[in-house]
RNA sequence: GGGCGAGUGGUGGAAUGGUAUACACGCAACACUUAAAAUGUUGUCCGCGUAAGCGGGUGAGGGUUCGACUCCCUCCUCGCCCACCA
């Protein structure tokens, strides 16, 4: 027998898969049978982690069985390669982030060829390639003729450390999502996105799509849609100039219980009405320390709220005429909505807490809560409210919205938390934004046949202090003529975020080398939207959003025919290290899938990931239990060389194990459909451990055994395929399928209860009726015992399963 | 504070209204061996019992049902996401 040398097999199948070409994708193929499967594209950190391969490896089971299938999978990779993280660690080991990236991309597609997958390398696309960023520019310009990319001077997230701004998305608790230091506020001029034109469509669209609700769900948040009101207060001041504020309140309805405003540190109120506010130091003071707090402290709950008032106006509450004072606060936030609330400590939490500390009054408005004592949130029936006493809180939002907009008091609006995509990074690693300023022409785009903009290969590439990008210092970069008039202009030198680039990749691949366009038409059609794409669930509000928002614009351009680039969307779990805690390398919790496929092969751990647990789970890594899967594959591996031992063809097997032959080529390609790759290796395991009991086992069975095994470990399948005389791949093999009829047996255990406990089991025919199971379960020597004397109240038959007699 | 998810043997986990613990790891005994490793066989939820068997058992408590790991309610613990968004 020959010895299953896993190391010697694994490197002649890659290798005969490499020069056989066999992963090539062809373009034309008729319609509905091409099949996109994307996996999440790396980031070339240098190397693949156990968290890649529990992303690809089996996703790749997958692709592997659609293309069985007889679909024409397209299951490309590439590499996020642009980008702050890529450029922060190059500068922390002192190398230029280009050598640093492109030495990465190396080592990784070795890395990644060993997982065994069936990538088509030869649609490989890199995003910091100028033939690549070249297209991501042409997009930014897109964007900018649509009117959805403009420049804006306003507050951003400032990384002190990175010296970049960041996107919303990327503020975590504070700080940054990439080194973790705090992020304060910086007034900087940058380009934007204008995603929240969107806003609504990319909420409606949800519902069209499969994906996991938790996802959904996080969109749905991140979006943020609210529907309320505006309403106007008119300002009052001792010299009766009148000016209006504009509030937005969701509970409008809780309007008579207003009993001050609250604006913004930043509303422009303060400024316009200067000579009117008696106490303006003080509140100048106020504004100007809330403008230094870092956001991390001015968002932290358990702080206490703080405020100054604006003495010497008051603002008069349309509804009932009342004057209530107007204070500055930090608990109110200038982006959202108007910048200004109407406070109402009775049915609002933050109100509540303000108005205790500063002794302000508290007046019920909606029935149903001890406001004396606590703050009532809920809907109610309104009180003190004048003509709108008595109605419930929903339908008082209704009434009273009318009653405004009748008296020209305000307006209904919907608001949304998302807000627009800051896409400029004061960065030197990511594709340059193509705009040129000239003094006599203004800010002008790069004309499209001057793209790519390249990037420099500059000496100095760190960050700087004062927030210029270091493309700002190469002369050579920034003196360029003006596209219009031919006059001295210079460039934009802020880089675009790395996320950008990564919301189109996906487009690329379908034709990776068009030189005229970033995809043919043609081309885009036979392969979109995505069949599935799998990856991290941490991309949920980031790279999925971004992504959606990509095609939406796109198809508005003219340039795509479809709404949403990924039917159907799955996610991995993730896995921790064997102490429960997320793998790092400090806490020396790392495990080497290269250390792992050395000492069990790649066909064990791929299959150990999928046999691990639920794919979406993840969880503590455990490397004890790979030892089992390896024995299996060696247990296959014998089996086929004591095939001759017994008779090989052309004899009969059992009935019951042909029945559970077709059980698991049915389990198996329902479970590999559904991501269950953990019980389609038990059911496998199952049948091996039959097999092996089996006196006779015809070949053609052990053959499908190897089949349904390829997806998982495709090398050692290739091995004994050919070892059993074929001449091709097997994965040019058609996916076996399972037949319904030997699926059937004739008989079946019937369970038998009595008042729910299991007292026996016996075999039966499939099919009898009520009747029959109750006729031959009383006839059993253990039903019986149990129910002598008794007399029986009923039974429930389940048929081909169980009857429960009741006494 | 809000949202979502999870809690099952010594361990990873299976079962989504019908025999709880499939499959695997680990462990124990036995076989093979001078011995070990590897491999194979058998056993392995807990209690009582030589056994047949009986009783208990899926984080806790309650409910619905002939029947609940599964559905509903209350609570506990853990994880993830969001969070002064009016």
């Amino acid at each position: 027998m020959k010895k299953y040398d896993f190391k010697k097999i694994e490197k002649k199948w890659q290798r005969y898969w490499e020069k056989t070409k066999i992963h090539k994708v062809k373009d034309s193929v008729k319609s509905g049978k091409n099949f996109y499967h994307l996996v999440m594209f790396p980031y070339p950190s240098g190397d693949l982690h156990i968290g890649h391969w529990y992303n690809f490896a089996p996703a790749d089971v997958y692709a592997r069985m659609k293309k069985m299938q007889g679909f024409n999978v397209l299951s490309p990779m590439g590499f996020d390669s642009f980008g702050l993280p890529a450029e922060n660690a190059a500068i922390k080991r002192k190398i230029h982030p280009k050598d640093w990236t492109y030495k990465n991309i190396k080592v990784m597609t070795k890395q990644l060829k060993s997982i065994g997958a069936m990538y088509d390398w030869s649609r490989k696309v890199i995003t910091s390639d100028p033939e690549y960023y070249k297209w991501t520019q042409w997009m930014f310009l897109q964007f900018y003729k649509n009117g959805l990319a403009y420049k804006k001077k306003a507050p951003a997230n400032w990384c002190p450390k990175c010296h970049t701004v960041l996107a919303n998305e990327q503020v975590v608790d504070g700080k940054c999502e990439r080194c973790e230091m705090e992020v304060i506020q910086r007034e900087i001029e940058q380009w934007l996105f204008k995603i929240t034109k969107y806003a609504d469509e990319l909420l409606k669209d949800l519902d069209k799509l499969d994906w996991p609700e938790k996802t959904k769900i996080m969109q749905v948040n991140w979006i943020g849609r609210s529907e309320g009101a505006i309403i106007k207060f008119k300002i009052k001041s001792e010299k009766l100039k009148l000016e209006e504020l504009e509030v937005f309140t969701t509970r409008i309805d809780t309007i008579f219980g207003c009993t001050y405003v609250v604006v913004a540190p930043e509303h422009e109120i303060i400024s316009n009405l200067k000579s009117q506010i008696s106490n303006l130091d003080e509140v100048e003071k106020y504004v100007e320390e809330a403008r230094h707090k870092l956001e991390r402290e001015r968002l932290t709950e358990d702080k206490q709220k703080s405020g100054v008032e604006l003495k010497g106006i008051k603002a008069i509450n349309p509804f009932n005429n009342e004057k209530v004072p107007i204070f500055v606060a930090d608990y109110v936030l200038g982006h959202y909505g108007t910048g200004a609330v109407m406070a109402v400590p009775a049915h609002d939490k933050r109100d509540f807490e303000f108005a205790k500390k500063y002794g302000l009054k508290i007046t019920e408005s909606v029935s149903g809560g001890d406001i004396k004592n606590q703050v009532y949130t809920k809907d109610g029936i309104l009180v003190n409210s004048n003509q709108f006493i008595g109605l419930t809180s929903e339908k008082a939002r209704e009434e009273m919205t009318k009653w405004l907009e009748k008296n020209k008091l305000g307006s209904k609006q919907i608001n949304y938390k998302l807000r627009d995509w800051l896409v400029s990074r004061q960065r030197y690693w990511g594709a340059p934004i193509p705009i040129i300023y000239c003094d006599k022409c203004g800010e002008m785009p790069v004309s499209e046949k001057d793209l790519p903009v390249k990037l420099p290969n500059v000496k100095n590439y760190l960050p700087t202090e004062e927030g210029r990008s270091p493309l700002a210092h190469s002369e050579k970069f920034i003196n360029v003529k003006c596209p219009k008039c031919k006059g001295s202009a210079k460039r934009e030198t802020d880089t675009m975020d790395t996320f950008v680039c990564s919301s189109w990749y996906y487009l690329r691949y379908v034709d990776p080398k068009n030189k005229k366009k970033f995809a043919d038409v043609n081309k885009l059609k036979s392969w979109f939207p995505i069949d599935i794409y799998i990856g991290g669930a941490e991309h949920a509000v980031l790279h999925l959003l971004y992504s959606r928002f990509f095609t939406k614009a796109l198809r508005d351009f003219g340039y795509l025919n479809f709404d949403e680039p990924f039917d159907a969307l799955r996610h991995q779990g993730i896995i921790l290290g064997p102490d429960g805690q997320k793998m790092s390398k400090s806490k020396g919790n790392v495990i080497d899938p290269d250390e792992l496929v050395k000492n069990f092969g790649v066909d064990a751990v791929r299959m150990y990931l999928c046999f691990m647990g639920e794919y979406s789970q993840g969880g503590p890594w455990n490397s004890t239990g790979i030892m089992g899967v390896k024995r299996f594959l060696e247990r296959v591996w014998k089996l086929h060389f004591h095939l001759e031992a017994r008779l090989l063809s052309g004899s009969l097997a059992s009935k019951s194990f042909e029945s559970l032959l077709h059980k698991t080529i049915k389990k198996v390609s329902e479970d590999i459909e559904n991501l269950k790759f953990n019980t389609a290796i038990s059911a496998l395991m199952i049948l091996l451990n039959e097999m092996e009991k089996q006196e006779k086992l015809p070949v053609t069975h052990y053959a499908l055994l190897v089949m349904l095994l390829s997806p998982f470990a495709p090398h050692i399948a290739e091995e004994l395929w050919k070892n059993l005389g074929h001449k091709k791949s097997i994965f040019l093999e058609k996916w076996p399928q399972d037949d319904s009829r030997k699926i059937k047996e004739n008989t079946y255990n019937l369970v038998v209860q009595i008042n729910s406990k299991v007292r026996d089991v016996f075999e039966v025919s499939v099919g009898i009726s009520e009747a029959e199971a109750k006729d031959l379960t009383l006839q059993r020597e253990n039903v019986r015992k149990w129910i002598s004397g008794k007399s029986i109240q009923k039974a429930i038959f389940i048929p081909n399963k169980l009857i429960n007699i009741v006494i």
